[in-house]
RNA sequence: GCCUCUGUAGCUCAAUGGAAGAGCAGCUCCGUCCUAAGGAGAGGGUUGGGGGUUCGAGUCCCUCCAGGGGCACCA
């Protein structure tokens, strides 16, 4: 025995990870099993695309995790049998890069490269399949120049255009920000409080897509996270109503507001303006000398307070009346209007109707300043039929409902929202609101004062930025021509060389002080012009890389709509939440643009998406300032690539957070130890026939390979790797106190482990492979397919139970009859006895698992 | 405050309305000059609480509790 067990060993040998790490890697860069489209391949297609990375250092555990799952789906699909397209690229432009430059004085080209270098060494050690082929930078002058041609193709249609206006502003990086890029008030990279000014900078018109941005997203229904979905859905936050035309005294021109409640126009009191507005300004200017200066000091007040401030909840309305009257269009009513910070000037019209009674920021504000409050929604029980809280006298007796008292906003500050019949509304008394409204807009229109309208929360993206280290904007200022794109034969306009510029941030972009750049000829004219000089959000490099994969080395186009009609749209794309609105939201929008254009045959560009949780340490974010941080390199090196990958992969679904303190880096290296043993312990030969292999072990095998599509077709990474332990244990079982090594199950249940261990293990999984008798390479062997013969039990335990109380097992046959089930289970002498004298009323049978007999008495 | 998702063994997770399971960890044993690797075995549960529907509920419904996420002056 003991011997046995020696030479066992002996030929199992000991498993060395980072022996087989060095000994596959040369293979596979010499193989390049993982190029897409090799000629003569005629699979089916899939394009698994991870988000690439922004080049920063070197890869941590939060890119492990996030391309461990993205590469199970590529090894997955190719193990289907399909021709899979799984490219990387480094999203190369962007702030760090040029923060980095001007702490340490390094060229942001230099900086970016070198990184990039020591990312791509540690990227070929984790072994995700990728193809190295396609690899792109958004940073080299081959990429840039079709971020241009987008541009110039977007300013072409007037999606690309420039205005002033108060913008996002953040004073340490020294920069404008998009929308978007505003978290909570703070910037999104830097987390400094975000400021407004005043400038002139470069938008795409993202507002003109809002509806289809926001439909479309039912597309995606099922194939995106609800979360992802949600997110989009209120960041573009369409709402719709009326335009409703106000006269005002003194004022040629009516003023138009925007209301989600046309039919609450005859509760309207009063009326407010954004103070930041031009339209409040202009009112204020035919106020008295009093009132102006009041305003003025408000409208400063106003401008000094940051998002912050103005976002916090529950603070005091505040205002100043104007002294200035609107008209209600419906009932002629005279309506004082103020100007409030609680009214955005970016919103809407800048200007609203209030209507107290029934808008819970009106109500508090008509509270504040002692303005009317008029209830024209009559929200009684009794009236609507819908009860919220049973009403109670002072003795809890339940009150009728018939008397129920209507509360009134202006006693109980609390504006009645819901549903109702109208009342005090002249023509809309009695309707409900749903009714009331089409019916308001109706009335508007007939009489011309209003009309059906909707508004979005989503503004324009502002794309122009301050800073160097990014795509120049291909536009030409000339005194003459004014905005002259640069000819597309021109582009790409390079970067000049950071040498010699002053990158510091000083709120202007430091490619003005290039003075030999900037200096041209105007295309147009021929004089002497100046080139923009901001540079484009590094957000529009992202938003179409995945088509640039498809032939990244074309410098005739951007890409090819032939390639993109064989590929596109991508079939699994996976990366972080923390997307959810930025970048993918830009990637639909450019999507729909390049389609409207001609150039693309779909609209959306991810059929599915996957998000991945974060990697954490003892319940909180790993950061270098807790102490808390597990270095990629430090665990790459102690425990292997494969054992790295295992853990992740095994920690739980790929949407939860993975804690580092609940997880075994070294169980999962005992766990592939275990399964690389077993390929060196099968002692039959590649050719010998399944069939005779052992049934049991045969039954694990095959309902793993039943079982694996389904699981890894929903992420559930996580149990294939609890299944494929399970495999293993039984395997083991087999070779230890089973039919033995020789058994042809052993040998299938070891090559099937190989094949689907390779999901998250390729390096231990290739040399079990070739353990087993092999070429490399397995990754790119078709999965077999489960025999259905073999998932079927020869017999089954069928329960019987009397009132839902098991009292009885019975070994038959999986085809088993429901009425013989039932006389067995009836004959049962256990069944006899806990039934007893009792009076069977009904007997469930669900053949062959279950017999319940119901009794009474 | 509103909207959502999730609560199952110490941990991570499974279970078309039909016996509450797996892996890991821990424990016991075998083995070894020692250590580690390795092997065998047993234990572990009021499925967050309460109510309901059903012959039968982890699963469906209501309610409460706990945690995560999103939104929160957008008219």
């Amino acid at each position: 025995m003991a011997h046995e067990q020696d030479t066992t060993q002996a030929e199992a040998g000991t498993y060395d990870f980072a022996a087989i790490q060095a000994k596959w890697g040369p293979v596979w860069e010499e193989l390049e099993p993982f190029r897409a489209a090799q000629p003569g391949n005629t699979r089916p297609r899939k394009y698994i695309l991870d988000m690439f990375p922004y080049p920063s250092g070197d890869l941590h555990m939060g890119h492990a995790e996030a391309f461990g799952f993205g590469d199970a789906a590529a090894r997955y699909w190719r193990h289907q049998g399909f021709d899979v397209l799984h490219p990387i690229g480094w999203d190369s432009f962007g702030l760090p890069a040029e923060n980095a430059a001007i702490k340490r004085g390094a060229d942001p080209k230099a900086w970016t490269y070198a990184n990039i270098e020591q990312q791509k060494r540690s990227f070929k050690q984790y072994a995700p399949s990728f193809d190295w082929t396609r690899e792109l930078h958004t940073s080299d002058p081959e990429y840039y120049k079709w971020n241009q041609w987008l541009f110039l193709k977007l300013y072409e249609k007037g999606i690309a255009y420039r205005k002033d206006g108060q913008v996002n502003w953040c004073p340490v990086d020294q920069t404008v920000l998009a929308n978007e890029q505003v978290v909570d008030g703070h910037c999104e990279r830097c987390g400094a409080v975000v400021t407004k000014k005043a400038l002139t900078q470069w938008y795409f018109r993202v507002t003109d897509y809002a509806d289809r941005l926001l439909d479309d997203l039912n597309q995606l229904e099922g194939k995106w996270p609800n979360k992802v979905l949600t997110m989009q859905r209120n960041w573009i936050g369409r709402s719709s109503g009326a335009d409703v035309d106000f006269a005002i005294e003194g004022r040629d021109e009516p003023v138009t507001v925007f209301t989600t409640r046309p039919d609450t126009l005859y509760g309207a009191t009063f009326m407010v303006v954004a103070p930041d507005s031009a339209l409040a300004e202009e009112l204020a200017a035919g106020a008295s000398e009093e009132v102006r200066t009041r305003f003025a000091e408000y409208l400063e007040s106003v401008r000094a307070e940051s998002d912050i401030d103005r976002l916090s909840t529950d603070r005091p309305k505040t205002g100043v009346f104007l002294e200035r009257y609107a008209t209600n269009p419906l009932n002629g009513e005279r309506l004082p209007i103020w100007a409030a910070d609680y009214v955005l000037a970016d919103y809407g019209h800048g200007a609203i109707m209030a209507v107290p009674a029934h808008d819970q920021r009106d109500l508090d504000f008509a509270r504040a300043f002692e303005l009317p409050v008029r209830v024209v929604v009559d929200t009684n029980a009794a009236v609507t039929g819908v009860i919220p809280v049973i009403p109670v006298d002072e003795h809890g007796v339940p009150l009728p409902l018939d008397d129920l008292p209507t509360l009134d906003p202006a006693g109980t500050g609390i504006a009645l929202a819901g549903e109702g019949r109208l009342t005090n509304s002249g023509p809309l008394n009695g309707l409900s609101k749903t009714n009331a409204i089409r019916r308001a807009i109706e009335i508007l229109e007939e009489r011309g004062v209003g009309r059906a309208a909707k508004n979005f929360r989503l503004r324009d993206w502002l794309i122009s930025r301050q800073r160097y280290w990014g795509t120049p904007i291909p536009i030409i200022h000339c005194e003459h021509c004014g905005e002259v794109p640069v000819p597309e034969a021109d582009l790409p306009v390079r970067l000049p060389d950071a040498a010699g510029l002053d990158l510091s941030p000083k709120g202007a972009s430091p490619l003005g002080a290039a003075e030999e750049w900037s200096r041209v000829t105007c295309p147009n004219c021929g004089r002497d012009a100046r080139r923009d000089s901001d540079t484009m959000d590094t957000f529009v490099d992202s938003s179409w890389y995945y088509l640039r994969y498809l032939n990244p080395n074309d410098d005739a186009k951007a890409f090819d709509p032939a390639e993109a009609e064989k590929w596109m749209p991508v079939d699994q794309y996976v990366g972080g939440v923390e997307h959810a609105i930025l970048h993918l939201l830009y990637s639909r929008f450019v999507t729909k643009v390049l389609f409207d254009l001609g150039y693309l045959g779909f609209t959306e560009p991810f059929t599915s998406l996957l998000n991945q949780g974060m990697v954490i340490m003892d319940g909180t974010k790993m950061s270098k300032s807790k102490g808390n941080l597990v270095e990629f390199a430090s665990e790459l090196s102690a425990h292997g690539a494969d054992a790295l990958r295992v853990t992740l992969a095994f920690a739980g679904p790929p949407e939860d957070d993975i804690d580092w303190a609940d997880v075994s880096p070294v169980g999962a290296a005992k766990f592939l130890a275990r399964a690389w043993r077993i390929s060196g312990e099968v002692t039959s030969s590649p050719d010998v026939e399944w069939k005779s292999g052992d049934p049991a072990l045969r039954r694990v095998t095959h309902r793993l390979l039943a079982d694996a599509p389904g699981l890894a077709e929903s992420f559930k990474f996580n149990v294939i790797v609890a299944r494929l332990m399970e495999l293993v244990n039984a395997t083991r079982k087999a070779i230890d106190s089973g039919p033995g090594a020789g058994d042809a199950a052993v040998r299938e249940a070891a090559e099937v482990t190989a094949m689907i261990l390779d999901l998250f293990a390729p390096y231990t999984a290739e040399d079990m492979w070739e353990r087993l008798g092999y070429e490399p390479t397995v990754a790119n062997v078709v999965w077999r397919k489960a025999g259905p013969a073999l998932l079927v039990e020869e017999s089954v335990t069928a329960i019987v139970q009397v009132d839902g109380k098991v009292r009885d097992r019975l070994e038959v046959s999986p085809k088993i009859g429901a009425d013989e089930l039932e006389s067995l289970a009836r004959a049962s002498a256990a069944v006899v006895r806990s039934v007893g004298e009792r009076e069977i009323v009904n007997v469930i049978v669900r053949a062959p698992k279950l017999v319940n007999i119901a009794t009474r008495g």
